[in-house]
Formats: C-alpha cells, sequence, structure tokens
DNA sequence: TGAATTTCGGATAAAATCCTCCGAAAGAGG
DNA sequence: CCTCTTTCGGAGGATTTTATCCGAAATTCA
C-alpha cells in the first residue's frame, strides 16, 4: 500500500542493526536469513546506506555492517528519502503532475491532513525507538516459525 | 506514495465520466486526451472497470462509455478493490507475512490508525461527491496547461 | 449491403523493480 | 607470504508494471 520491498528490507534491516550492540559488526548473511530476505539483493540495498552514510561497512573476517554514530536517531522519513527518493511524500494521490493549494485534484483537500499525519509519524520513529519495542519482546521484525503460522493467521 | 498508476487512472477516468451527462457515452479517445494518459493503456483499464460492474461499453458509432446505474455512488475503495486487489490495505506496512494485533511488527501500533483514517477518506469519497468537486470548477482533473505551469510549480 | 466507428481480446514491447552472480578489493589470521 | 572471509562493483536475469499494436466483433448509418 505503500512502500517498496527495497523500502521494507532497508528498514526492518537497519532496526535489526540497531538492535545490536554497538560497535559489533553484524553480518549481512546473518541480517538476511534473520529477516528471511535474499542476501544478494540485501547486500545491495546495505550498500546504498552505506552511501547513504547511515552505515559504516567492513570487509573481511570479523567485518560486516554497524550504525553509524548517531544513526539511532535516524527517523523513517530520512531512510525513505534514500530508498523512495524526494517525490515520497510530495505526488499528487491521483497522480496530477501539479497539484498543489492553488490548483488541485479534488482529492487534495481531504487527502493534505492524512499525509501530514503520515509524515508526522515517520519523522517521530527513530530506529532507536523501533530496536527498543523490538527488544522488549512485545513486537517483532522475523516472520513467525511456520509452525505457529497457521494460528496466528487467524488472529 | 499509494497508488499504482493504474489505480491513478482509473479513479480519474470514473470521475471524469461521473461528471459528464448520464447515458450519454464518452469516447475512450476523448477521456485519454482530457486526462492526457496513454489511449491504449487506459482502454485496458476501462475494460476491467466494465468487468468490474462500474460501467457499461458500447461499441460502433455513438459508442463509448457510462457509468452504471448506481455506481455514481461508487467509493474510491470499491474502485481500489478492483485495481489494487484486496490485500491492498491489509499488508504489513513493513512487509511482515503475519503482523497483527496478536502478534506486530514495530510500526504496527501507531499504523493502524492512520490506515484506519486513510480507509475511511476512500470509503466516504464517492465518485458523485469527487465529480461535482470538479464541476463547481474549485477542482481539476486534468494537467495544466504548459503556459500555467511555470507560474503553479511554485504555488 | 457496405463503410465507418468503436470497443474487445490477445500478443507483444518497454521500463521499472526485484533479485542473482561473479570477480575484485580489502581485511584478519596463520 | 598465503588462505579465508567479507563487502564492493558491475553485469545480467526474472518478474511485474506500464504501455502499444492489431485483427476481430459489434454497432450505426447511408
Amino acid at each position: 500500500m505503500i512502500l517498496s520491498r527495497t523500502s521494507q528490507y532497508a528498514i526492518q534491516a537497519l532496526i535489526f542493526v540497531a538492535t545490536r550492540p554497538p560497535g559489533e559488526p553484524v553480518l549481512n548473511r546473518e541480517i538476511a536469513s534473520h529477516l528471511n530476505v535474499p542476501p544478494a539483493y540485501l547486500a545491495k540495498i546495505m550498500q546504498s546506506l552505506c552511501k547513504g552514510d547511515l552505515l559504516y561497512s567492513y570487509r573481511g573476517r570479523l567485518g560486516g555492517f554497524c550504525l553509524r554514530e548517531g544513526a539511532a536517531k535516524t527517523n523513517l522519513m530520512q531512510i525513505l528519502l534514500l530508498t523512495e527518493g524526494a517525490s515520497f511524500t510530495q505526488d499528487c494521490v491521483l497522480g496530477l503532475k501539479v497539484c498543489s493549494d492553488a490548483t488541485a485534484c479534488p482529492m487534495h483537500a481531504k487527502w493534505v491532513p492524512i499525509k501530514k499525519k503520515v509524515v508526522a509519524l515517520l519523522n517521530d520513529q527513530t530506529l532507536e525507538k523501533l530496536a527498543r519495542a523490538v527488544q522488549t519482546g512485545k513486537y517483532r521484525l522475523s516472520d513467525l516459525p511456520s509452525s505457529l503460522l497457521g494460528s496466528m493467521r487467524r488472529a
């Protein structure tokens, strides 16, 4: 409904790294298997997150990825700017090239307040917060073991 | 940020047809040129809207597309069910296969209320309402003439 | 009947997104 | 030094989405 797979993988991976002790590099392989995501594809995404200055990468043994200093304060909006591009929250819902308060599509007036809420939420949710939510055990990043899948789907 | 091009074209086209006198078929060609949308592609979309029981189609001279009786009361959610599929509002923001109140991703709790607002809006906006908004002249469906484009972009 | 017009249906092309592969570079440890 | 491990970078494949084309069927009108 909203995010590309690339964005979803990027956010998941960053949260996962944020749950790990800072300074200890996490392997791409480890992240991918924990998130159940294609490793080779994730590797590309991790690369772009390095270029976006969110991660450090280290090669060789003891290599892997670490959050950059301060990156724990990164919010989802900043991540999505990297993965979805700047027009992410700017585009018109109906796809008009120009749609502003001055001249708008028929959804504009009702849509803008909702979009503002979405943007506010994305700005508010930092890796730190999200990682903590996972660490408490109340929320999760990985898929459920298939043995539990049947019972949970119905919930 | 939210809708596929197909969905955007579908909604635009339906609103446009809804602004025209009911019972007078509107040509695909006319819709496409007014919305500035690829005609051959729009034709496919119109076809699927016919199969989704939103439109009638007539072939030959005096042919074209009309809203089905009662279709003016169609809301955007119903249209998107046709164009995006049923999972449109059900999928997890972070892409987890299972994400419910019982076992959720770390965004779930904050995301659900916003999603509810989006769904409520989509349910509330009918073709009738949207067409009327266009007819008053306050809102528009077509792109701006390029002569005005420069001044409006800045608004 | 025949000509013109329009949608229908299927095949196909183009572009974007998602994903894989592989050699090279860099680092760790023996 | 060599070997092993990891990310890097570029090329390429697969799938989905977006878009085009064309012959056939239906309809109108002369």
